[in-house]
DNA sequence: TAGAGTTGCGAAAACGTTTTCGTGTTAAAA
DNA sequence: TTTTAACACGAAAACGTTTTCGCAACTCTA
């Protein structure tokens, strides 16, 4: 076993002192190439690799992104992922994962964790619970200490930093008029409790929807899940509420749920009474994802682009840390969604 | 914006010396307790937290490891990345994560990018290309460097390192009788090419188990798909391949596949085709994913433990990071697989 | 009051780099 | 032959820690 050979030991080998060797290997006009070649023979026969960590304390930069998001079980955050990882790689930075399993400690921990030097910058979504106490000291810290953040999906205005989001109104309200110029009079929404940002925008555009077709809202149909209960387990409690709200609400033609997986479940209960999809009932879902592609009937869905954000949020961290200069000026990049249709709407 | 402070510059400021300093907030004995209650007070005011890199150099390790998955957009990897998580993160890890992205570069690429010292060990799971280039050198290069390595789920028998795998045989014959014994005569297997290990097993589990009920094999039973062109797009191709074997065997009663999406797809096209799940043909599928539990009818899987065996894999790696002696052994934990019956089988 | 022991702190090395600056040797110019 | 310039290399500092060792300045003890 052959330990990663240092400068040093190189140094010593072939009698000559560290910075003969470094600049050697850098190519440096300074040495000859006599001595050049050789220690570049030399490094090269034992697979010299300059070591990180020393570079990192050196450059004062590691070349490392950290990121933090609430789950990665989880296929807009595995996407995110995928796209954060394939630019940084490109740009020749490494990433760092933190998971805050939608849990304020954990978030903060994990970025006190990253943040003592580990990385260069943050791209994270804030968990739920970070959302409900509405405290935002970490972050707020770590941008004091000159750290650039970007946040995505989840971002909290109140922040000053960079920030990736899909237009959750406008992506609804456009979910919202398909359902209506299909023919939908009825339409429900299964959505989440307001502290959920992106829930209650969804929600709004809803409403703005059916006021855009002159339709009164009925707040019957509407149905605020507690995901607090949506702990993998809990899924038979939310069949039931969906069931009770078809059971309560007969004319129910047109179902908007602001995620992947209220809508496949409310499609299973509305299949389960019979009712035929889409030709009574028609179903819309917000992010894509396998279970929208891959059920039967297929899902409607507005596609939230998770890979492309990712891409945006790596792209606009590494602008920031390449170019000190610019340093206070933050944009907020809107992406574009689109309706994906399927099998779940006429 | 105040930068993160140094010992240094509060050694400047308190007019004592940077090991003073040091010792201080070490709580040693050697400082009186006025300067240490003096230092220790000054450094909580500035939220002085020491540099993680200059740790590391120190210490010449990293409280890192770094994992190499070949797709993060993946049920079971995702949860293995939460499993390495959960616990590394306990035990006062970071986790870094490489996609190779089914390429053997990519992969060699990041594993060179993490081996500077980046990170103290590996946990990796390879890529296709790689298993069928059977090249192995950046493995074997990387444990001669003395930085251990963890193997899970696609391993390579060769390659001397802790593993973490599940039986992949028992698995798949367990599955397999389970059909047989809800009386299935004609079982199909949509499987992999053999290049892939675990496919390979999976179908030789498969095999025994027919064998086992004296059953003879049928190779027009057996359809190996080319996952080259699985790439999402060819999904297409995939259900007229499945097609084409349910008209050419109409006496198929029975399915397993060696993913949950091949699964889920033979039911979609075997529901197309009129046939009733699971009254005349039943279905099993490899690896539980969200697809099988929300699918209609939901899918019995075979349940593979991904979180668990991120755990594992983490716990072994730790394991041998923290206890130096026993380099020369490894150990292959096998995680038992269960059977998950769900709405596919009788 | 001399010697011994204790206390409190600082200097310096080390981890592995890169880079600035200085210096000795040789070759070219005066 | 002397001055100057080019060349080739080394010493040392710096990044931010921790830790070993040395050393003053005390406080006892005899």
């Amino acid at each position: 076993m052959k330990k990663k050979i240092t400068l040093k030991q190189i140094a010593r080998e072939l009698d000559v002192s560290i910075s003969t060797v470094s600049k050697a290997l850098r190519n440096s006009v300074e040495i000859s190439e006599d001595t050049r070649l050789k220690i570049q023979a030399f490094a090269k026969l034992y697979n010299y690799r300059p070591n990180n960590i020393a570079l990192s304390l050196k450059n004062r930069k590691t070349k490392t992104i950290g990121v933090i998001i609430p789950e990665i079980v989880h296929h807009f955050f595995a996407k995110v992922i995928r796209g954060i990882e394939l630019v940084a790689n490109k740009r020749g930075y490494n990433v760092i994962v933190g998971l805050s399993n939608e849990s304020f400690d954990k978030e903060v921990i994990n970025m006190q964790m990253l943040a003592n030097g580990s990385i260069d910058g943050f791209i994270l979504s804030i968990s739920k619970e970070t959302l409900q106490h509405q405290d935002y000291h970490h972050l707020t810290e770590t941008i004091n200490q000159g750290m650039p953040i970007v946040m995505f999906d989840r971002v909290v205005n109140d922040i000053h930093c960079d920030k990736v989001i899909i237009d959750d109104l406008k992506g609804s309200k456009n979910a919202v008029y398909k359902l209506l110029k299909n023919g939908c009079h009825n339409i429900a929404i299964i959505t989440t409790k307001d502290y959920v940002n992106v829930g209650k925008l969804r929600t709004q555009g809803y409403l703005e929807a059916l006021e855009d077709f002159k339709i009164i809202a009925d707040s019957k149909l509407i149905l605020k899940v507690d995901d607090e209960l949506l702990s993998e387990d809990h899924l038979d409690s939310l069949e039931a509420e969906i069931e009770q709200l078809f059971r309560d609400n007969k004319t129910i033609d047109g179902v908007f749920a602001v995620n992947e997986l209220y809508a496949i479940i409310a499609m299973k209960v509305a299949r389960k009474m019979n009712l035929k999809v889409p030709e009574d009932i028609q179903f819309i879902g917000f992010t894509d994802g396998v279970l929208s592609k891959h059920a039967t009937p297929s899902l409607t869905t507005v596609s939230q682009h998770g890979q492309l954000m990712g891409e945006k949020a790596a792209g606009l961290l590494i602008d920031k840390l390449e170019n000190e200069e610019d340093e206070e000026r933050f944009q907020t990049i809107v992406i574009e969604t689109n309706l994906i249709e399927r099998e779940s709407t006429k």
